[in-house]
DNA sequence: CGGCTATTTGAGGTACCTCAACGCCCGTGG
DNA sequence: CCACGGGCGTTGAGGTACCTCAAATAGCCG
């Protein structure tokens, strides 16, 4: 488990390399629209570069940010632990998300958030953003675009926990990562590697790992997901989505229209 | 079931009576700080008092909005339904309550919102809303503030559904639920009406009616709750947070200071 | 090759579900 | 005021989806 981010020195902050920031802001063009001006100050926010191996922590709960981290590269989750150790994976971010708007309106993080691969973060000082936001009205609502698409997808997450069997479950829940992973990489395969143990799936699902363990053999025997050694690809989105009772409204991809 | 609130006319708009918009502004003041000129404006805002019967439809998937409803008395909930006709409660709304920001920055409604028991409403123009919030950031702060901390509840119901038996996430939303009745209506007694039905706890919780029946007894039995004719009333909060596991920090209450 | 971790499989258990019947509360109308 | 009806709550019995425990296998990294 490395350094909390919280403790770390800013330093070597400036924006002369925002051309990392690209793929942030293709993820927020893709949920709202941005000025040309927009763009160009959104690329030149300052932010420090900061490479994390998997498992590293990102967020605790209990903490207070100074940075907004943007996942440039890799996988994070949000979780939450109950009483008796149950883990609860609440939110799942890819390549191009920020991970904690939140802190610049709340002043408490209420769950935890680790890296599930290898990631690199660009860390945004807190106040750069929100001077940005406050000046830029188009931007503040960038912001906000995003927490509520997140918060939508939370939504969905408990319909799925609560009201579907594991089968579907499973099923939606990585239809809806073909989905997103799309619309950030622009590619329409249906072949995308999902790099995710089945017990980091059990607590995004609300199953056992012995669960996911079984309920994958019987999709992938329907041929919606392919097995190669230890990784997992989904094959047929369209068979995942029958599965599943996938409709991808509540991504609200309209909205970038 | 009566008319949807998106083909009503509007009429009679004007902020006259902004008395009534009272507990909205407390809500919010219980959340972050305004200064006493946001509160007048968010005071003068226009609204339409709409009154509805229980049952009746406030917000449906699919739609767009033209006003922002709040919760000036009584309780709303929003829910999902599933291909099999399941449904799930992913949010319940209490007197002060506003009950559609988003529709402010997302174009389409991604869920279904009811009226649980009989309600009045204050109808907010949209536009208004907007207005006021570009105009004073610091309530634009407020609105997000706001949906913040219902995707925080949003996320402790994830991991209540997904990682808890059913006697501990039957007391953690009770639990929750006279909390926030707390704050709201600023009174400490422990005995509170919860004016829920059974079938309705089970599509908060995941559960079967059935289910949830037999988990009231067993809490009743305990001694947390009561339960005179058909009606639910919460006895020793302390008793129930112990039963639920309940931390309160992800309902953000030192937001506000 | 050795050792760690993730996956797989089996067997038995249980928390919760399903179905069905019954009873009680409460609003309604006679 | 009582009779009626409908909805909600209650209880029982049986079923099942998922869990727990445990051990074996397989992939992966040094």
């Amino acid at each position: 488990m490395s350094e909390p981010i919280s403790r770390m020195t800013m330093h070597n902050v400036g924006g002369a390399d925002g051309g990392r920031l690209d793929i942030f802001l293709r993820k927020l063009l893709g949920q709202c629209r941005l000025s040309t001006i927009d763009q160009q100050h959104l690329l030149a926010l300052p932010f420090q570069l900061r490479d994390l191996p998997a498992q590293a922590s990102i967020l605790h709960e209990g903490d207070s940010a100074r940075v907004c981290p943007i996942l440039l590269s890799g996988f994070a989750y949000r979780y939450k632990i109950a009483a008796d150790g149950g883990r609860q994976i609440v939110s799942l971010r890819i390549p191009g998300d920020p991970l904690d708007f939140q802190s610049l309106y709340l002043q408490t993080i209420d769950h935890h958030m680790q890296a599930l691969t290898p990631v690199s973060l660009a860390l945004v000082p807190l106040p750069a953003l929100e001077q940005l936001a406050e000046a830029r009205p188009s931007i503040a609502r960038a912001i906000l675009v995003d927490i509520l698409i997140e918060a939508s997808i939370g939504r969905e997450w408990q319909l799925n926990i609560g009201r579907r069997h594991a089968l579907p479950r499973l099923a939606h829940f990585l239809c809806e990562f073909v989905y997103r992973m799309q619309l950030i990489f622009a590619h329409s395969s249906d072949e995308i590697e999902v790099p995710i143990t089945q017990e980091q799936l059990a607590d995004i699902l609300g199953l056992t790992p012995v669960h996911v363990n079984r309920t994958l053999k019987t999709i992938e025997q329907a041929g919606a997901v392919v097995r190669k050694g230890r990784r997992l690809y989904t094959r047929d989105v369209a068979a995942l989505a029958q599965l599943a009772d996938f409709t991808p409204l509540y991504l609200h991809r309209d909205n970038a229209n």
